[in-house]
DNA sequence: AGGGGCTTGTGAATTTGTTCACAAACTTAG
DNA sequence: CTAAGTTTGTGAACAAATTCACAAGCCCCT
């Protein structure tokens, strides 16, 4: 199979979430056009993106949308659950453990774990805060696919290590530093600093444009 | 002045964190050799990125550490202070009120606000939830530069109108849905359920792969 | 049953972003 | 002062992603 680009990956999350929103609404068929408005793209980047997956709609007539709806989950691996695992019961863990959004799109957060034995036995929506030395062996038995990582940046890459030797295969890292794992493993970085900066530069750009 | 691909802006961040981080270990100097192993990159990356803004380096010697910082920051716009308000006194917005790394990279948290007169005169940080009834007046009277928006997806169009109206240039949204913006306004969105569906899609691809 | 009006699916063209490769410029050693 | 050894900065080559443009297919109307 050929490589799907990142880019093309965000954007099926995107039209799949608009799918559900009208879905709901009873809407049945939807256009390429119609996605792409609310995607913020075109609609032959909507049929590019498709069409690396097959041909789902009907010509002259657009996409049934609960046939697309169900092909996205099934292409973006939404078709079954996933146990999560938060490692790191500070600010930011904790308001992922209670974050609603994840549990409707079929993420189970199903274990936490933190080294600060002040923390350990706090629950957050039902689940309670485990001592760090046995998240290897819960990640070895099987227990979760998926871990959220909201630890401080200078525990992070060895907190990574240990993650990766028990066999996890994706990580979501919170951290605010590059990180590095093996090819197998896939790793995506959240950094809200980052992303702020991104906006200051915007801000600055255009100001200097504007001189120009 | 050319345009500037988002990935380059992503690029100068990272490069940036890598420099404070061993400037404040004392290095003095360093090269595109060094910025692309950390930055997961290539060396020619590093110079082609810095290449758009200057020319910073000495050849046959590499960077300076303080100089290079220097520009980083004076280039992404963080040569003075920004104020931040947050909008919506959930979960996350509690955390990212209490998220210590913005102060560190000069993001200042002024002000929250809210709709729920239950979460009024709560404090974060010391910072105390207002009406959002004020927020039109407080962005009309310059007081923030940066709007982080953490409220329920129903209501997040709704805020975003509110604040382009009164006047605000960045936006960052946790909001899990498309939103949009004149394009004089910029906005990034952090989409927390579409960063873990990059990851089962990769896990899901993974193991199709090995069938193949 | 045939024609008109849509909308998809997809090669080809274009644009954007990355990598290559090397001259230019600097440091250090002798 | 010259030569050897580095590392930058940047056009040119290449690769990836997006957009264009149009044939193919489907529905509906007469």
């Amino acid at each position: 199979m050929k490589r799907i680009a990142e880019s093309t990956v965000r954007r099926l999350s995107i039209y799949l979430s608009f799918l559900e929103e009208i879905g709901a609404r009873g809407v049945l068929t939807t256009s390429s056009d119609d996605l792409a408005r609310l995607g913020g793209t075109t609609s032959a980047q909507v049929r590019k993106d498709l069409s690396f997956f097959g041909s789902f709609g009907k010509r002259g007539l657009g996409y049934s949308v609960p046939e697309l709806s169900a092909h996205l989950r099934e292409i973006l691996g939404l078709g079954r659950k996933w146990n999560v695992c938060i490692v790191g019961a500070g600010k930011i863990g904790g308001a992922l453990a209670r974050y609603a959004g994840f549990a409707e799109r079929g993420f189970n957060i199903t274990g936490m774990y933190d080294s600060d034995p002040h923390k350990l036995g706090k629950m957050y929506s039902g689940v309670a805060v485990q001592d760090i030395v046995h998240l290897e062996r819960d990640i070895k038995s099987g227990k979760y696919q998926i871990a959220i990582l909201t630890v401080p940046p200078e525990n992070a890459q060895n907190i990574v290590d240990i993650l990766v030797g028990a066999g996890i295969k994706a990580i979501l890292s919170f951290a605010p530093l590059q990180l590095t794992t093996p090819p197998d493993v896939t790793l995506r970085t959240v950094n809200m600093a980052m992303e702020l900066e991104g906006l200051t530069f915007a801000l600055t750009k255009r100001s200097s444009d504007q001189q120009y």
